[in-house]
DNA sequence: CCCCTTATCTTGACGGCGACAAGATCAGAG
DNA sequence: CTCTGATCTTGTCGCCGTCAAGATAAGGGG
C-alpha cells in the first residue's frame, strides 16, 4: 500500500489522490480524514497533494464538488425508471437523494455545510446548485410554474428540498430512531407517506 | 486571558470549562474547537480538561447535552407567546427551532451528527430524544392521535421534524441561497408558508 | 543531442494537537 | 497531624497541516 512506485513522477496524481480521499473519507469520516494518510495510501510523499490541491481545504473542496456531481446522478437514476408522471419524478428524485445520503454519508456530511471546507470554490458551488436546480426544475413540472418566478412555488421547492434534506440529515446522524430501525425500502415507503402532503397543489391563500 | 490563577485547585473548572468551551465552538466552529485552547483560555494546564471530561469528545458531548436543552428552552420560549392553539403552538417550536439553530449555528452542527462526537453518551442520548418528544407533543395535540399509536402520525411527526430540521440545516450551511438573502423575518414567514401543507389534517387513505 | 525551463515530487522542519504517564498540590476525614 | 484521594501540572509521544528548499523528470528550443 506504501510501496514505492518505480517512477518519480506519478503520472496521474490528482486523480489518484481524488479516488484515495474518498475511500478515507468514506472509513475515517471527515473528522478523521488527513490529508497525510491519503498521500500515504497513494504512495506519494505527505507534501505532494499541495502541488494539485493547494491545502486539505482544497482537496475536501474538489471531494465534495464531485460528490454533488454524483449526487444529480443518483436522483436521475431513480428518475429513470419512474415513468412520466411528474409526481412520481419528484418523489424518484427524492428517493434518489436518500439513496446518496444512505450510500456515501461521510461524503454528504461534507457537501452539506462541513466546516473544513471554507469558503466554497467556483467549481463547488456550481455543482451544488445544479443539484438544486434539478429539484428546482421537477417542481415546476409538477407545478406548471417556476419557483423562480412564484414565491409560493418557490417555498414550496424549499419546503421539499428541506424535507428530503431533513429526512437525510436525521436518518445520517442516527437521530431518528423511530426510522433508523426499520429496512431502507420501509424507510422509503415511510419517506413517501411523510412526503405526501407536499405533493398536492399549491394553496395560494 | 490566559493569567495564572492564585490557588492550584480551580474550584468550579467543570463549569468553567463547559462555558469556555461553548465560547470557542462559537468562535471557531466545531473543526476549530481544541481542547488546548480552551484549557489555556480557563487559564488550567493542557491536561487538566481530562480528569473532568476525559478526552476531547467527552467536553464534545457535554457541550451537545447542554445544548439539546437550551434548544428545547429556544422553543417552549416562542410558544410562551402563541395562544393555546395546536396549530400556532406547532409553528412556534418550529420557529424556535431555527432561533436556535440561527443563534448557535456551530452548536447546532455539533448536536445534530457530527463525527467529533462518538457514540452519544447516555446523557446526550436522553437530552435529544426530549427535544424529539416535545415535537411529537406538539403534532399529538394539533392530530389529536400519538405518533407512537399511529403510524401515519408518526410519518407525519418525521416529515414536520424533516422539514425544520432541513430549513435550518440548509440554511446554517449556506445551501439556500435564495432564503439566506432574506432578513430572518422574512426567513421566518417563507418558512412558515412552506411549512403549512404540514399542518393539515391526516390524509389516511 | 544537449541544455534549460518548468512542473512535479521529496525531504526536513516548525508549531499545534490529543493522549498518556508521572509528579505536585490541595482538601477533608480520621 | 497524617493519610488518602481528588485535582491539576509538567513532560513526552506520535500525528497533523503547512512551509521552504532541494531533487527529479519532461518537454521544447538551440
Amino acid at each position: 500500500m506504501v510501496r514505492r512506485r518505480p517512477t518519480y513522477h506519478h503520472g496521474d496524481l490528482r486523480a489518484a489522490l481524488l479516488r484515495a480521499g474518498e475511500e478515507q473519507l468514506a472509513r475515517t469520516g471527515v473528522a478523521g480524514f488527513s490529508l497525510r494518510q491519503v498521500a500515504s495510501r497513494v504512495g506519494v510523499s505527505h507534501a505532494a497533494p499541495a502541488h494539485h490541491f493547494g491545502d486539505a481545504q482544497g482537496l475536501l473542496a474538489a471531494l465534495a464538488a464531485e460528490g454533488f456531481r454524483r449526487f444529480l446522478v443518483a436522483m436521475r437514476h431513480r428518475q429513470a425508471n419512474a415513468g412520466d408522471n411528474a409526481r412520481a419524478l419528484l418523489v424518484a428524485s427524492g428517493l434518489g437523494y436518500l439513496d446518496f445520503a444512505r450510500s456515501s454519508p461521510a461524503l454528504f456530511r461534507l457537501m452539506f455545510g462541513d466546516e473544513r471546507i471554507g469558503k466554497p470554490t467556483e467549481e463547488l458551488a456550481t455543482a451544488a446548485n445544479n443539484a438544486f436546480l434539478h429539484l428546482a426544475g421537477d417542481i415546476e413540472r409538477l407545478l406548471g410554474v417556476s419557483a423562480f418566478a412564484n414565491p409560493t412555488a418557490m417555498a414550496r421547492a424549499m419546503a421539499v428540498w428541506s424535507l428530503v434534506h431533513g429526512f437525510a440529515s436525521l436518518l445520517n446522524s442516527g437521530h431518528m430512531r423511530t426510522v433508523l430501525s426499520m429496512p431502507p425500502e420501509q424507510q422509503n415507503h415511510f419517506f413517501q407517506v411523510a412526503f405526501a402532503p407536499l405533493l398536492g397543489p399549491l394553496d395560494t391563500d
